[in-house]
DNA sequence: AGTACCACCTGACGGC
DNA sequence: TGCCGTCAGGTGGTAC
């Protein structure tokens, strides 16, 4: 589930507990989210201390002291938890940073589908591996232009990170809900102004989850996220909420209010 | 080249 | 009670 707005606030908790902390020791748990040695990592972090983060789309970036920098993505079970009694430590650590100070910080990733790497040039890393541009440094006219370009389903473009980074399942969903558009619509088919609507969706709705730190709890009753469920009753028209597959994943829109 | 789908993971849940 | 199938979804690889 961590997209860009929950890879942001793991940003700043990494910021907070992590930055300007010698880190004592590092605690590597074996595991498919390795594309580097536990090895190489004690090298560029143990003893050092981290200076400064950035989030990329879905993955974020720390940089050592020695110039390096880690990269965790989260999949979609990840978290960061910081700790300071071993009884508050998450139950399925990859990582664990130790400070110092005596306070740890987990990554923790029960399913695996994340990743630890390093790299010395997060850029040069990302054009590697395909990764687009972030969603929120795209601006209106790019996303647009992005849209313009692509004969494909819309939900697909908008989860495709080659094109645009950052945006998952769960908020492609709620962007296309805030957009009153039909997951399956073709931006081949829309005009121009509509496509514009589409990019303010795209701003509007991941700044607005930071907003409300990324917990439905917080969202308002007007948004698709608290009504997640097949035959829900839509939160803006009469129209019930319906469940199906766009390219394998599971797409919730309202059949009324969301056009092709 | 662009698109669609499965495998990788693990745990929760429903049906029998 | 317990076993099995299905689902969850980000990504990488493969097939079309």
């Amino acid at each position: 589930m961590p997209e860009l707005p929950d890879v942001e606030l793991f940003r700043r908790t990494l910021a907070r507990a992590g930055v300007g902390h010698p880190i004592a020791g590092i605690t590597a748990h074996r595991g498919r989210v390795w594309r580097t040695s536990p090895r190489t990592v004690r090298r560029h972090l143990g003893g050092h201390r981290l200076e400064t983060t950035r989030r990329h789309g879905k993955y974020l970036f720390a940089r050592s002291d020695d110039g390096s920098w880690l990269i965790l993505h989260f999949g979609m079970t990840g978290f960061l938890a910081p700790y300071r009694d071993e009884d508050e430590a998450p139950e399925h650590p990859r990582l664990v940073l130790h400070f110092e100070d005596g306070r740890h910080l987990a990554y923790d990733d029960q399913r695996q589908l994340g990743r630890v790497d390093v790299t010395l040039d997060p850029d040069r890393w990302l054009e590697a591996h395909d990764v687009g541009p972030d969603a929120l440094d795209l601006g209106e006219d790019a996303l647009v232009a992005i849209f313009e370009d692509r004969r494909g389903v819309l939900k697909t473009t908008l989860m495709d990170q080659k094109r645009i980074a950052g945006i998952g399942n769960v908020y492609a969903d709620e962007i296309l809900f805030h957009a009153h558009l039909h997951p399956e619509a073709r931006a081949g088919d829309l005009d121009r102004r509509t496509l514009r609507r589409l990019a303010r969706a795209v701003h509007r709705t991941l700044e607005d989850t930071l907003k409300y730190h990324a917990d439905p709890e917080e969202m308002p009753r007007t948004w698709l996220l608290p009504h997640r469920e097949e035959g829900a009753r839509c939160p803006r028209c009469e129209g019930s909420i319906r469940k199906t597959k766009v390219s394998g994943r599971s797409t919730y829109y309202c059949a009324a209010c969301q056009t092709r």
